[in-house]
DNA sequence: TTGTATGCGTTATCAA
DNA sequence: TTGATAACGCATACAA
């Protein structure tokens, strides 16, 4: 059934499986060079013919082989994305906004999940990104050195998200330290002089760059406010709501409670607030907080914090790799910063005044 | 470090790129179809050559084409997966349990998200899943029959996760209707005689088929418990924390406000109980909130909710797909429901006594 | 156990 | 503008 360019109408429904380019060309009357050039592009190709080639191809329901495409192209058409924590957050939302530009650019996206060590490892030893991958995107890994060698040597183009101190390239991100120092000065305008801050471990892998950059920002920010920087009110948990219940506890141990809390991350913040709810503290009355990201579920708390655009960053990532690929950029040392935005919710207020 | 008998020893290091089954062929000394099958699986190869051929493609550090390999073989070791937001919790575990598995087989996960018409459309239409995929994961998407029909046609195993009321076919899910009866169960224990849920639309694309099980689960709760089904306690609103908001200010607008509330999903859940903190009611003091998934940040809210095990369903999903290719089971039928469990938390207790 | 040879379905080079 | 034809890099049936 399948070949017979007289072939009933209906009978193409069927048999979509094994159509291929030689296929199209005979039902088409012309080459098979002629159809693949058609289908992409279509340069130099006459409208007469064009039109038979496309239509042939309909009927047919054709669709190329990618892995022949590749293999003949050179191309794979395919993005690697490399994320810690792919169910998280943040990673989820930059993959979904990746994926609708890339999907709509008929790009494959190919997810690496690198959270624990072992795949790490198995990544960056065993490289299965080599051969099927134009371009990777790499989303907030604080990569080692010798990382960022085995990822350089792919020679495809690298587009980090999340900007990292280090080496220069081509990337999307916030300014961490800022952003950081707007929260700070959000509750400085309160009246806030006692301030504390909840962070994830400095040496967690995690977001090792993102924890120090943010607490650069808080120190910053105090200094700004001509208030002391106190390193003895930051409080290092590990990274997400258990780890921000466990350092409001430690904070609530001490001799003197902070009036304001500044959470590395909405869901640290999450984290303090419950344990603030569970003692009986009243937010903002007796203590305010602030988190950052603008987590889905920030309004849900009323949670006050700094918004950042992941979903945003994901396409612009997105969009930056594929001007590198089809070179419509000679920028390959581009980095984007974008704006984060001070949202303010209930979870902030002035001062109690006990002090 | 890396060649060394034969090739100057940096060179390697800087050539993998281009390295191809001839390469190693030639410095192993063999021809390339033993390279080919020693490299996967090694059936019929000699201690000794197998050894040689290992070395020299470490040596080379050479990674198979899996353009040439898929064309050449005819299989992708690719498994699509469909879901509708692979950033929403649900999505984002099943993907991650997915990957896991696939990842630890060597098989790449080809995301396809069809939240909005338009890629749903494309999805189906153009069917890029076609010449890709050696499988499918559908996630929690209820088709339509001509989806189901095209997604048949690929001629590829399809798993589904979350159990669908139509069709036959592999999958894993949970019982969703005995698990919303058990939420009901768990607040009729309590003492509750008034509980109203709240629900998506039950023709909304997100989980229509969710929404149906888990209502009639509700209705079957009440009825088991000698209660009164009333289809008026049940309030419809988009799903997500927006549409549990609303939901529930809906409720308070009632002549009668009920001192129980069972929510479809955690998500709505929490919109839940923003609107009753909002309001000063408390929980669960006036009002009691059970919710449904065990969502991440349900600890973070004190939730009491019915878990379920998302993760672990992306898991023995790609697991099932896999054996099905593999052959590794004759059950083409096969539907795995995994239990789901009670966990009590600090929003449900027993009615307040105004009735 | 190992090697030879063919085919997989495209892309791209070169002629026409 | 169109058509032959040689890669692309591997898997596999078959032969040795």
């Amino acid at each position: 059934m399948r070949g017979s360019d007289a072939a009933p109408a209906g009978a193409a429904d069927f048999v979509a499986a094994g159509v291929n380019i030689v296929d199209v060309a005979r039902r088409a009357g012309v080459s098979i060079s002629t159809v693949s050039r058609t289908l992409r592009g279509s340069l130099n190709v006459s409208g007469d013919t064009r039109e038979r080639v496309l239509r042939a191809a309909a009927d047919l329901s054709y669709v190329p082989s990618p892995a022949a495409s590749r293999l003949a192209s050179g191309r794979t058409r395919t993005i690697g994305v490399i994320v810690q924590f792919s169910a998280r957050w943040f990673f989820a939302e930059v993959i979904r906004g990746a994926e609708g530009v890339l999907r709509a650019s008929d790009y494959d996206l190919l997810l690496f999940n690198v959270g624990d060590p072992a795949s790490r490892a198995h990544l960056f030893q065993t490289m299965p990104l080599r051969r099927r991958v134009d371009g990777v995107l790499a989303v907030a890994t604080n990569f080692s050195e010798s990382e960022t060698t085995a990822l350089t040597r792919l020679g495809v183009p690298l587009v980090i998200v999340g900007h990292q101190p280090g080496p220069s390239g081509a990337g999307v991100g916030i300014d961490d330290t800022e952003s950081a120092a707007m929260a700070v000065r959000h509750l400085v305008l309160l009246g806030h002089v006692d301030i504390a801050m909840i962070s994830g471990l400095p040496d967690d892998p995690i977001g090792r760059g993102t924890t120090l950059a943010r607490r650069a920002g808080f120190s910053a920010g105090l200094h700004a406010a001509g208030l002391p920087d106190r390193p003895d009110r930051i409080v290092s948990e590990p990274w997400g709501v258990e780890g921000g219940r466990r350092a409001m506890e430690r904070l609530l141990t001490r001799p003197q409670l902070p009036t304001a809390v500044f959470a590395e991350s909405d869901e640290m913040a999450f984290g303090a607030l419950r344990t603030l709810r569970r003692v009986g503290l009243e937010v903002p009355g007796a203590v305010s907080v602030i988190g950052f990201d603008d987590h889905e579920l920030a309004p849900a708390s009323d949670l006050t914090t700094i918004a950042q655009p992941a979903y945003e960053q994901g396409r612009l990532a997105a969009a930056m790799a594929l001007d590198l690929l089809t070179g419509n950029t000679d920028e390959v040392d581009q980095r984007l910063t974008l704006p984060t935005r001070l949202v303010v919710r209930g979870t902030t207020g002035p001062p109690r005044r006990d002090l």
